[in-house]
DNA sequence: TATGAGATCAACT
DNA sequence: GTTGATCTCATAC
């Protein structure tokens, strides 16, 4: 990539909902695997669809700490998925990463996934932990150190925002971003027309 | 293309 | 006992 710049951990301390359309485009690997990240999605802690919101638990202990760190949880007994924790410490605010779109590792990721197709390795939070390799054991490791690495766009990309996917409570707020036209989205956005 | 069930477990009521 | 920031496979249209 050129002149990638890499994000250090002060990027994560403002809002969620300024560090969240930031970074698509940006890029992530972990262990040698990864890509472009093309779907994010904003959770605070005022956000009743937040793990933060009924207080801190042994789950999301991650959340209340400093910003710049990952936040992995099991998501239905079955997937793990991984957040970056954003805003300055004790607001419990994190920014979950939805889907890659695959650059490097890419034969690790199909072994891990056991499957061949590019735009399911990494398509859903889920899939993308299962790519990389990201599990529990990885909850609350920095993120600007190994085994992480991310890396800010180099160039202006065109950021879709719209409802987010999978949740029940205050689903009609746009905090869901995508990189526009992705085919590595885990679901399109609807566009609004003109 | 769309809808539904099963997997599997920690947090919460 | 129920729910959930999910994914896969099967069955129906």
């Amino acid at each position: 990539m050129r002149n990638a710049r890499p994000i250090r951990r002060s990027f994560f301390a403002r809002s969620v909902h300024a560090v969240a359309p930031e970074l698509i485009g940006a890029t992530l690997t972990f262990k040698g695997a990864g890509g472009v990240i093309v779907e994010v999605e904003a959770y605070h802690h005022t956000d009743p669809a937040a793990h933060s919101f009924n207080g801190r638990t042994e789950r999301n202990a991650v959340m209340f700490g400093p910003a710049g760190y990952a936040y992995v949880y099991r998501s239905y007994g079955i997937h793990w998925c991984v957040n970056f924790v954003c805003e300055p410490e004790g607001i419990a605010s994190a920014v979950l990463i939805r889907a890659l779109a695959p650059t490097l590792g890419l034969a690790a990721m199909r072994r891990r996934r056991g499957v061949a197709d590019e735009r399911l390795l990494c398509s859903g939070p889920g899939r993308l932990c299962q790519a990389l390799g990201i599990t529990d054991a990885h909850n609350g490791l920095a993120l600007d150190k190994p085994p992480f690495t991310l890396f800010a766009r180099t160039q202006d990309v065109a950021v879709a925002v719209g409802p987010r996917i999978g949740i029940t409570k205050a689903v009609d707020h746009p905090w869901r971003y995508g990189l526009e036209g992705s085919r590595f989205l885990s679901k399109p956005f609807s566009h609004t027309p003109r």
